[in-house]
DNA sequence: ACGTTAGATTACCGGAAGATCATCATTGAT
DNA sequence: ATCAATGATGATCTTCCGGTAATCTAACGT
């Protein structure tokens, strides 16, 4: 019922996982092997993530997963939207057939401005922020992978090393 | 995703057109024609409703169904536990994994704090809130089976002939 | 008793989300 | 050119929710 998608769920497990734009591409598999996340499933998921743009994915040698954008500028609100779309903001709490401009129902006001509160978060919620969060693990893999520890209470700058160089 | 199951808004759609404890029951075929809910469909729900003690029903001749607690006594918290359970009110709004005392993800202390208001507010609405909130239509129905405008502002009483008169 | 009028129950259909498997298609290395 | 690495894709399965249809059974009037 309420909360998010498990898929959106799975985004943020596996972006986390991620480099930074310009960083070293991350295999999908290993993704799935250390998330739990099904790799079949996680390669439609990357994929869908891919053509809204929030990564770029590349196949055959030395291929891989890689941020689109920084960290610091990529929402659990895109995330959200990305996976699940928009559709559901729209619903009446009760799902009330006649609720809306003419005749709202007695939570209708009460709903849209939860509802706002919660958009606000996601919107404020930044894929650094969840990596900084320490996801137990995940610290584990960044390293393994030559990413940097999440510096306390900054935004998780990424190496200007690699900031701008291509993707290979 | 976010919302309450569609089942819980058949049964606020529903339990607005019976009368109060000790009134004539109301069939569900009527019912469910009002309400447009699939006559067999709303008999199962019907009958959950019934085994949580929020509704009486009667088989056979002057059969039907009834409130089982006066409609000022009845909260949407009640009919949402009914039917969708209490487990989604545990879950991490991002399915998380290790969310939880130990490790909170992010966003936890927001989504407890979010869902409690959403709690206080199933609450504190009830039944006849939901009836003197006019869905458009149910006044008519109402009407047709001798049910009491609701006295704008006040707790709809019930006519005190029908309060202790056994269901027949 | 019996038959009619209800609700109750059982079995099954259909779509969406999550998940799995096998296979295809692209890319870089050689 | 070829091959191995790697993501993409299509078919299929399961589960859950909503919905349908047929049938069973309790309650009352006669």
């Amino acid at each position: 019922m309420l909360p998010l998608s498990q898929t959106t769920g799975y985004a943020v497990r596996a972006l986390q996982c991620l480099q930074e734009p310009g960083g070293h591409p991350v295999l999908v598999e290993e993704v799935a092997e250390y998330t739990g996340i099904p790799r079949s499933y996680l390669s439609k998921l990357i994929h869908k993530l891919a053509k809204k743009g929030l990564v770029v994915a590349r196949r055959g040698h030395h291929g891989g997963v890689v941020l689109a954008r920084p960290s610091t500028e990529i929402t659990l609100e895109d995330l959200s939207d990305a996976i699940d779309g928009v559709a559901w903001r729209k619903r009446c709490l009760m799902g009330l057939l006649g609720c809306g401009g003419a005749a709202p129902c007695v939570l209708h006001e009460f709903w849209q401005e939860t509802l706002e509160q919660i958009l606000a978060r996601l919107r404020s919620v930044t894929l650094a922020d969840l990596v900084e969060n320490h996801d137990p693990g995940v610290d584990r893999f960044r390293a393994n992978h030559g990413l940097a520890e999440p510096a306390s209470g900054l935004p998780s700058a990424h190496p200007s090393s690699l900031v701008e160089a291509s993707i290979h």
